[in-house]
DNA sequence: TTATAAGTTGTATTGTTAATATATCTTTAA
DNA sequence: TTAAAGATATATTAACAATACAACTTATAA
C-alpha cells in the first residue's frame, strides 16, 4: 500500500519551493537536489502548474515558485490532484463492477470510510504545517551524501509487522 | 492508491466462509464463485491458514472454514497480515533512506498519521460487521451475470475528481 | 489398501503501469 | 538573435502484482 512517487515528488517540489521563497527556482536545480529524473519532474511541475499550485515562467531567467502562500496549499487537495485514482479495491472502479458481492458489500463501505479518514487527515494540514524551517542549502550542508541517518525511524507506529508476504 | 487484489481476495474468501457457516467450502468452489484464478487463491488461502484465519483440512472431503467466529476476525488485523508493506512513500522503506529532506520531514509524519487513521478505521470493524446476511447461493440467484447494478455507486464520498492524470 | 480429492510448495510466465528516457517544440530575457 | 527556461508527445524500461504450471503431501471414502 503506497502512494505513487509521482505524488511524493510533487510534494517535494512544493517543499523545496517553500524553502526558497525569495527567488525563482528551476526544474534542473530541484531534480539535482533530490537526485531524481529531470524528465519526470518536468511533467510533475507542468501538472502542478496547470492545477494552480505553482507559477511557471518560461524563457531565460524563468523558473517556478509557489502560486499561493504555503498556508493556503492544502496537502489533501494536492494529493487528490496528483494521485490518479483512489480505487481502494476493484469495485471502486466504475468500469469493473463484476464482484459477486457487489450490490451491497459492507466491506466496500468500510474501505470507503477508511479512505476518507486517510484523506481527511491530509485535509487538515497545509504545506506550511509540513515545511521544515530549514532552507535546501542548510539541509544540503547538514547532509552526509551517502549513508542513512539514525534519527529517522520515528513514527511508523501502527504499520508494523509487514515485509515479506505475497508472491 | 489502492490495496492489492491479493488482500481483497482474502477478504472475499472470509466473506464467503462467513456465509457458509455449516459446512466445509473448498478453493475451487470459491474461485468459481468469484471467477478468479484458482492458483492465485490457493496461495491466499494458504496464507490465511498460516496466519490463523482459516482452518484447512486436506484429503478427500477436506476444505476450509473460519478458524474463529466472524466477530473475532478483525479487518484491520487481516489487512495488515495480507498487505505486504505500508510504505506510503519511499522513505518509509528502511532500505531507501535517501531523500534529502529525511532527517525531520513533516510530511512523512503526516502521512504516517493518515495511514494510522486508515488502519484504525479498519481495526474498528470485524468480519461480522461487513458480512452480508445473504448466503452465496442467494447472492448468485439475485445476480444478473453481465451488466452492472445501479444501487452500487453509493459512498465514494470524498474520493472524487481523480481519473486521468499521470504518464 | 488404493484411488482420489483435497491442500502444499516452488518456480516460471504474463500483464499492467509507474517511472524514465529521448526528442522536438515554444517562449522570453539578456 | 541566441541561450535558457518550460511544454508536449512518444517511446522505452523496470518493477511487481497477477496468473499459470508442475510436482508434492495428506487424508479419507470406497
Ligand atoms: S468483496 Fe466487497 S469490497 Fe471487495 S470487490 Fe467485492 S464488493 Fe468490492
Ligand atoms: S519528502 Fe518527506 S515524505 Fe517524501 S520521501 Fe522525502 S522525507 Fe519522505
Amino acid at each position: 500500500m503506497q502512494i505513487t512517487s509521482y505524488t511524493d515528488y510533487a510534494l517535494r517540489v512544493l517543499l523545496y519551493l517553500a524553502m526558497t521563497p525569495n527567488r525563482q527556482a528551476n526544474i534542473t536545480e530541484i531534480s539535482d537536489f533530490f537526485n531524481i529524473s529531470r524528465n519526470h519532474l518536468v511533467k510533475i511541475v507542468h501538472q502542478l502548474g496547470s492545477k494552480g499550485f505553482v507559477k511557471t515562467t518560461r524563457g531565460k531567467g524563468g523558473g517556478l515558485s509557489l502560486q499561493r502562500p504555503p498556508e493556503m496549499i492544502n496537502i489533501g487537495e494536492l494529493v487528490r490532484s496528483m494521485e490518479n485514482h483512489f480505487n481502494w479495491v476493484e469495485c471502486f472502479d466504475p468500469t469493473q463492477q463484476n464482484c459477486r458481492l457487489l450490490p451491497a458489500c459492507g466491506l466496500k463501505q468500510l474501505l470507503a470510510r477508511a479512505g476518507d479518514a486517510y484523506l481527511q487527515m491530509l485535509d487538515a494540514a497545509t504545506l506550511a504545517d509540513v515545511a521544515l524551517g530549514t532552507t535546501p542549502v542548510e539541509v544540503a550542508q547538514s547532509e552526509a551524501p551517502a549513508t542513512a541517518h539514525s534519527e529517522c525511524n520515528q513514527n511508523q507506529s501502527l504499520t508494523t509487522e509487514t515485509q515479506e508476504n505475497n508472491l
